[in-house]
DNA sequence: TCGATAGTCAAGCAACTGGTTCAGTATGCG
DNA sequence: CGCATACTGAACCAGTTGCTTGACTATCGA
């Protein structure tokens, strides 16, 4: 087992999540999702030049999202799952503290109830402060 | 604000991941998700003006990322957990793709093996091209 | 060897971003 | 009332982004 460095990197979150704000470089990451793929190839479905997926290319290796590299005159890029677990993981974690501190929200919200007349879906939840 | 409504909308993941995409930003999502604050609440640890705040709640309003409301003179602002959903859903499912096929290779390799000498570790499995 | 293929580099450009300041408006409070 | 708070709007500005074009290098295949 290699354990080379990013045991314990910090991923640039600013980077991985500009990377994915972009709809090609969105489209790329779908592409590579299902197997490696050439930058030409890559560029097929996407209507501009070259230059511009390359372009692409850099901004999301620079993200760690993937990485490539190059055999005679072909680079070929594939996903690197690590970083795209850790984009997930920041969405996940602060997910899961809004649901939580919703649900504790609700228990307390029924235990003080004289009348239960209130809302029960959580959703309603989200904006508890909209009535004087 | 932006009260424009969106009620069965197809999240827009370009305006998500880019609100995302800044530290100040995902502060504030961090901050929102431990319960609603007002714009100067979320402006106190950010060494930045009460406008840049605004302009950054903007952002996030516009994502569906968060909502606010006014009441009398503050804004409450308090998060969407439906888009958190959705962007993550968005990364889960590229991330499940590309392990299940990074499964299929393994097996696929572990099948066609005569010499079981090769790496086992799956995180290996991410540059099966690099070779003629 | 020659031409097609695959990528790379550099420069330029319009649009967008992330901040600022200044000048308001509306509300809460003593 | 009168002052502080909390936000809002408009204008401005430097830096970044997402492309483009044109020139160039390197490799593959007949």
């Amino acid at each position: 087992m290699i354990l080379k460095r990013m045991l314990h990197y910090a991923p640039d979150l600013d980077r991985v999540f500009q990377a994915l704000a972009d709809p090609g470089r969105r489209h790329m990451v779908e592409r590579l999702s299902r197997g490696p793929a050439s930058v030409s190839e890559l560029s097929k479905p996407l209507n501009m030049s070259l230059t511009a997926v390359l372009q692409h290319v850099q901004v999301l290796e620079a993200s760690g999202l993937i990485r490539s590299s190059k055999l005679g005159r072909t680079r070929t890029c594939s996903i690197n799952t690590t970083v795209l677990r850790s984009a997930e993981g920041w969405i996940a974690e602060r997910r899961t503290m809004v649901e939580r501190n919703l649900d504790r929200l609700g228990d307390y919200l029924a235990e003080t109830a004289d009348r239960p007349d209130t809302a029960a879906d959580p959703e309603d939840r989200q904006r508890p402060m909209e009535k004087p």
